[in-house]
RNA sequence: GGGCCCUUCGUCUAUCGGUUAGGACGCUAGGUUUUCAACCUAGAAAGAGGGGUUCGAUUCCCCUAGGGCCUGCCA
């Protein structure tokens, strides 16, 4: 880890989908990894499959880490832009005898595979000795000449990991059409991008005792390696791109905010003491591999609210105002006009603290918003009996001749009200609300009335009255 | 079939041989109360099983069970 390099991070998913919640922690990770050394973090997009990728999903794989606030440093690395480069290192490797062409067909490697797989060891192909002028005259793969010599990584996360030389195929580095390959095309371009540490889920593990081989072969340094626990749903099951992981626009959508998918994800497998809340700027502070767990974590969505409450609280309501206001524009039925804005906008402080996502902030606002007349529902439909609407009444008047509209003259104001009528809050409180508000969710009566204003205030009391 | 990885409250986790096994979310009860929340207080809740090593194991080792990954001319 004494490594004088800067250090180098980056994230590289394969675009067959969108960013997926797994892959997005993996991009934070490495992301704040970097941070946290003063390094950088980079992009690359593993584009060798064509008939897999296609541009929408590297759209929304960009858009994703945007959203995410996950941005990464210089321009983006399109993996199959650099075949060129890979087929050089390829030739290379041919070259000191490290790889060779097979002329196998897709049958006789099936065949060999199967005697193998019943030895309980990996293929070797009859070509990795065999002299290349023999060859026929047809199609051909090169494969890497895997080595006779066990392997060992030192990974981050898991340790010390070995594996015997049997357990290692003579992998394809390059298929019959000259394409090369994923296992190959990393090493390369992790290689070339300088890439110092490599944070990725722990289904590369293996992977990792293979690159290392071909890192051997070339002579290059091999990278830190830190495998870090897929993340399973909710009920345990696995949960990856190949099995429709939600991508993280959808959390966006349910509401929540970047800063609390970042927190929430940052601590799915990692954590750093009793610490659960974290600013961005703690969050590159505290982070370190050591703090990396080595088992699977569940989706939890109660915890993830619950982080983003914390972060609800911490947001600028200019900026809430702004993000809720893009939700509701599309929902019918609401007062959506300047005048509601600025209802949002004069409360946003308030109710902030009472929301955990967007979501449930949609929902503090509806009393604000709703369309007169409002329609008392729930309990507090029942406070409108013909007692407290004759005391309404002669609390519209009241109001009706107050002057000072600030909350804390209208809580007085309420107050004495009640005195004179010689009641409890309870009385006044109940009935107000349930005309003011029709039992929607909303704050102290005195404050909602002081945000509303006396015009819709004395409208709304005029419609139940 | 083979190899590798993982296993503390329901969930996320702390513990780095000696703790009444701690915190958070959720849950339950109570408080506050003008709705819903928020908030405050209290409580229930865990070391997969079996062997070792040790004065002493959640912690170190082995086995079993369970879960996962890889074993592609996918990444």
């Amino acid at each position: 880890m004494q490594n004088k390099r800067s250090i180098i991070t980056r994230f590289a998913p394969s675009p067959t989908g969108y960013l997926h919640i797994g892959g997005a922690r993996t991009a934070l990770f490495s992301l704040l990894f970097a941070r946290r050394h003063g390094g950088q973090f980079k992009l690359r997009i593993e584009d060798t499959d064509r008939a897999r990728s296609t541009d929408d999903a590297v759209a929304a794989i960009l858009d994703g880490l945007h959203w995410l606030g996950l941005d990464w440093d210089g321009d983006v690395v399109s993996q199959f832009a650099r075949a060129e480069r890979h087929r050089e290192v390829v030739d290379a490797l041919i070259a000191r005898g490290a790889a060779f062409r097979c002329w196998c067909t897709p049958d006789e490697v099936e065949t060999l595979r199967q005697a193998a797989f019943d030895q309980g060891r990996a293929l070797r192909s009859p070509w990795r000795d065999r002299d290349p002028s023999q060859g026929p005259d047809a199609p051909y793969v090169v494969r890497f000449k895997a080595p006779e010599r066990d392997v060992a990584i030192m990974d981050g996360v898991q340790g010390e990991v070995r594996w015997a030389a049997k357990e290692f195929d003579d992998l394809v580095l390059l298929r019959s059409d000259g394409a090369p390959t994923y296992n190959l095309a990393v090493v390369v371009d992790d290689h070339d991008m300088g890439v110092t540490h490599v944070i990725r889920g722990d289904d590369h593990l293996v992977n990792g005792g293979r690159q290392t081989q071909i890192y051997d072969a070339l002579g290059w340094t091999v990278p830190h390696f830190a495998h870090i626990p897929l993340i399973h749903g909710p009920d345990g099951k696995k949960l990856s791109k190949r099995h429709g992981a939600l991508g993280v626009e959808a959390y966006r959508d349910m509401g929540y905010l970047p800063e609390g998918l970042r927190n929430y994800l940052l601590r799915l497998g990692w954590s750093h003491g009793d610490k659960e809340l974290f600013t961005d700027a703690e969050m590159i502070a505290a982070f370190d591999l050591a703090g990396l767990n080595k088992s699977p974590a569940r989706l939890d969505f109660d915890k993830m609210a619950s982080v983003n409450a914390f972060h609800m609280k911490r947001a600028g309501s200019a900026r809430l105002t702004d993000l809720l206001w893009a939700r509701l524009e599309t929902r019918p039925g609401l007062r959506l006009d300047e005048t509601g804005r600025a209802w949002v906008r004069a409360s946003m402080d308030v109710l902030k603290e009472r929301a955990a996502t967007l979501a449930e902030l949609e929902d503090q606002v509806y009393f604000m918003l709703r369309l007169r007349p409002v329609a008392a529902a729930g309990q507090t439909a029942g406070a409108l009996d013909a007692d407290a609407l004759a005391r309404l009444s002669r609390l519209r008047t009241a109001l009706a001749g107050h002057d000072d509209w600030s909350e804390a003259a209208l809580a007085g104001a309420l107050k004495a009200f009640a005195g004179a009528e010689g009641v409890g809050f309870g009385k006044i409180g109940q009935p107000l609300r349930a005309a003011i508000t029709g039992g929607a969710p909303a704050p102290d009566m005195s404050f909602v009335l002081a945000v509303l204003g006396r015009d819709e205030v004395l409208a709304r009391l005029d419609d139940v009255i």
